[in-house]
DNA sequence: AAGTGGTCTAGACCACGAG
DNA sequence: TCGTGGTCTAGACCACTTG
């Protein structure tokens, strides 16, 4: 019934479906917040039944690339503020809850990329990166010194773009149309060093958790390295295990 | 069309459905491992069409309760060795690679348990717990000290299993009837101390990855509680933020 | 009132696994 | 060959949002 001139065939109608979606939206032909046509007008330009948009939707839905309201429709997903850090920053204290954090930017540079970041980022050799260091505060204690790793490529002029807003990722998608939708993070924990001990005001020999974190676009493209090194004698990771 | 002496009524259909064969699963009706009845015949038992209880069963395959099998059916999740380790043993090293831990018991033994337990495994005041100390080792170097506390009302006479399998919650689910699908972790970095200098043979004033994590049962009550101790110099904890 | 997604049904055919 | 879950369709009605 369908064209099937997608990517990939030899795959159930619906997941074709889903792809053809998906990358309309990585392509910046539906952008995060708008409204997609309804199931009936997908179906409709698409020739596979309803049923079948519902089913591509519904995994989207899953995979949270777009929002379904009853009664409105069918909505890309977007940035809040509040979603990014609910999502992403995973510090709270033992009640479960996290005040707002706020930063305090301590440096901008640019560099050539480490072979480690290179291979991280899957960028070509030699290729720049743009470094932003800053201070997370947590009811006004500094709680965590980050530094985040971005292709100059990908991210033009970051520097520029002043002030830096307290969540990154909702910049990266208003200026640079980049969605981070997932993230991998390794955890250790380490000793505190000069500095630590100077931006975080901890004691001499304190243990800190270093997370260090590769977060991906929603086309599955590894873009932002972050390392954060974290006091937790206030706070602590939280993570659910499903 | 359906009975509808649900527990909760004014629910979507499949919800119910979903519901009930959760329930009987939680009663034991159906064993972990077991085969469940095909669609048709669930549709037909509960007066509903086979598309519902096809919403239920994907529902109850997405958050691991079941397993369906094309060609075979849909049978109770077990826990597997392997699967226990993947899900919930977060531990590998830079290539995200992990060899099996083995472990070495340090103690067993049964106290009253403390407020703090009480709270967090939702026991009666005064109830007593059961305490597993063990190293577990990966690739024969100790990683982990770790302390299990159990309540000894839901895990009697626990200490008489001999020996303690590695993967103690295939433990919990064929001895005791707990299938653990879900937990909590609470991670904070801590300076060792002695008696971790010892059992983990790292030097004064290490960093440890101290691990809090409370495992809920599939009925979704916290049963175990346990408390992990990590030297992340090999390793790291890994997590994907979806 | 009109349009959207959410639920529910019924029936068709396909792909897989086991006897 | 048979029974299973997996996919796909078509149509009905409901619940919610907006004008």
């Amino acid at each position: 019934m369908p064209a099937d001139q997608s990517p990939t065939r030899f795959q159930p109608l619906y997941v074709q479906v889903k792809e053809h979606l998906l990358t309309r939206i990585v392509e910046g032909y539906w952008l995060p917040g708008s409204l997609l046509p309804s199931e009936n007008q997908l179906a409709g330009e698409l020739g596979v039944s309803q049923g079948t948009v519902r089913k591509a939707l519904d995994e989207m839905t899953a995979e949270k690339v777009v929002v379904r309201r009853q009664g409105r429709g069918t909505f890309v997903s977007e940035h809040t503020q509040e979603q990014a850090l609910f999502h992403f920053f995973r510090l709270a204290d033992a009640e479960g809850v996290s005040p707002a954090p706020s930063s305090e930017v301590i440096s901008v540079s640019q560099r050539e990329a480490t072979l480690d970041e290179e291979a991280k980022l899957e960028l070509k050799s030699g290729e720049q990166v743009a470094l932003i260091e800053r201070v997370r505060l947590l009811a006004e204690q500094p709680v965590v010194l980050e530094t985040v790793v971005l292709s100059c490529a990908n991210f033009p002029n970051i520097a520029a773009q002043q002030p830096l807003p307290n969540t990154l990722y909702t910049l990266y998608q208003s200026q640079y149309g980049v969605s981070i939708l997932t993230a991998k993070e390794n955890i250790t924990a380490v000793v505190a060093d000069k500095k630590d001990e100077t931006l975080l005001k901890v004691p001499k020999g304190s243990a800190l958790l270093r997370i260090e974190r590769l977060a991906f676009s929603i086309d599955g493209r590894p873009v932002e390295l972050r390392y954060s090194r974290c006091t937790t004698n206030q706070y602590s990771y939280q993570i659910e295990l499903t």
